[in-house]
DNA sequence: GTCTATACCGGGATAGAC
DNA sequence: GTCTATCCCGGTATAGAC
C-alpha cells in the first residue's frame, strides 16, 4: 500500500485530538504534531478549524448511524433486533470508546448541525421499529413498556457504560483490560435483562 | 434578605457557564456579563480560571457524592436501596440535567484530579454495597448478577437518559416538557426493569 | 506541496487609579 | 471593592519564499 498522504495523516490526527478533547480543547498545532507536519498544512488542505472538525464528526456519525438503522431493520422479531442493535452497537463502540462521549458533548454544544439532517436518516427505520414494537406488544408477544422508554433503556444500558468509563474504572478500581472484558461480557448480559423484562 | 454578594453572583454566573460549556469552552469574559460584572472582579475574588473551575466542580461532587453515599447505606435491603438510588438521583438531577454531561467530560480529560478524592469517600460505602448485594444473592433473596455489572447497569439506566438528552430529544421529537415528565415516570419504569431482573 | 515568518485577535491575567 | 487600561501569550489564519 501507498504511503499515507498528507490528508491522509490529517485526518487522522484530527480525528484523535477531536475525540479526545473536543472543538474547544483541542488546538490545531497538537494536531499538527500528532501528523508530523507543518500548522500550515492543516489550512493548506482543510481551511479552517471548523472545516476539519466537521468533516470528523461527519465520520463519527457514519459510523455509528448506519448500524443503528441497519440493526433495527429487515425481517426480525423485536427481541432479535435488539439483540442485532446490542452486539453489533457494543462492539463497534469497544474500538472507538470514545466516540460516544465525544458526540454527546458536541451535539450539547449546538456546534453540530445535523439533529436534521440525523433525524431524516433515522426517522422512518425508527417509526418503524417502534411500530412493531407496539404491533408485538399487542399481540402480546413482548410486555407492554413506553416505547420512547425501551429506546432510552436499550440504548442507556449499551452506550452510558463506555462514557463513564473513566469514573467507573476509577471507582470500581478496574483496570483497562478487565473493563475491556466487562464489555464484551456485557452483551450478554444485557440482552438477559432485556429478555426478562420483555418476555 | 441581603442583596447577593458579588462572589455569589459569580459562583452562579460560572456555574451556568462552565456547566453549559465546559472548561476549554467556557470564557472568562462571558461569566463577567453573566454575573453583570467587570472581569477584572473574577480575577480579585476567585484567582484565576482554573481555581474558579474548581469549586464549580466541587459543588457538582458535593451534590451528588452524599446523595449516592446515602441511599445506599442504612439499614435496607439492596431493592430497597436500589429504589432509594433511583428515586433520589432521578429527582436531584432533573434539576439540574447538565450536571452529569459536563462531570463526564470534565473527568475524561485529566483536570478533575478527585478521582482519588472521590475513591476515598464513595470506597466503604460501595464495598459495604457490593458485599450485600452477594450475601443476598447467596441466600437467594435476589438472582445472580456480577455486581459491577449491575452497578454499571443501575447508573446507566439513571444517568444516561440526562446526558443524551439533546439527542434524544431531536431523534425521538420530544418537547422539553414532555421529556421531563418522562424521567418522572422513569423512576418506577426503571425500578420495575430492576425487580424483574433482580427478582 | 511544503516550509518560515508573521499578521491578527481573543482571552487570561495584572497594574493602578479611584 | 470596583473600574479602565494594558500586558502578554497562545491560537487561528495568511503571505510569500522555495
Amino acid at each position: 500500500m501507498a504511503t499515507k498522504g498528507t490528508d491522509q495523516k490529517i485526518l487522522e490526527a484530527a480525528k484523535k485530538i477531536f475525540i479526545l478533547k473536543g472543538y474547544a480543547g483541542a488546538r490545531m498545532q497538537e494536531i499538527a504534531d500528532e501528523a508530523n507536519i507543518n500548522k500550515s498544512m492543516l489550512h493548506y488542505y482543510y481551511k479552517s478549524k471548523d472545516v476539519l472538525f466537521s468533516k470528523i464528526m461527519e465520520q463519527a456519525i457514519v459510523l455509528l448511524a448506519p448500524k443503528f438503522i441497519e440493526a433495527i431493520s429487515g425481517d426480525f422479531s423485536v427481541i432479535e433486533k435488539l439483540q442485532r442493535l446490542v452486539v453489533t452497537y457494543i462492539n463497534t463502540i469497544s474500538k472507538h470508546p470514545h466516540i460516544p462521549l465525544f458526540m454527546l458533548h458536541e451535539l450539547s454544544q449546538n456546534r453540530v448541525h445535523l439533529s436534521s439532517k440525523l433525524k431524516k436518516h433515522m426517522k422512518t427505520p425508527l417509526e418503524n421499529f417502534a411500530e412493531e414494537i407496539k404491533q408485538e406488544q399487542k399481540k402480546g408477544i413482548i410486555k407492554k413498556v413506553p416505547v420512547n422508554q425501551l429506546i432510552l433503556t436499550v440504548m442507556s444500558l449499551i452506550v452510558f457504560p463506555f462514557v463513564a468509563e473513566p469514573i467507573f474504572k476509577n471507582v470500581l478500581e478496574i483496570s483497562e483490560k478487565t473493563y475491556r472484558k466487562m464489555m464484551m461480557e456485557r452483551k450478554e448480559i444485557v440482552l438477559d435483562l432485556l429478555k426478562t423484562n420483555l418476555l
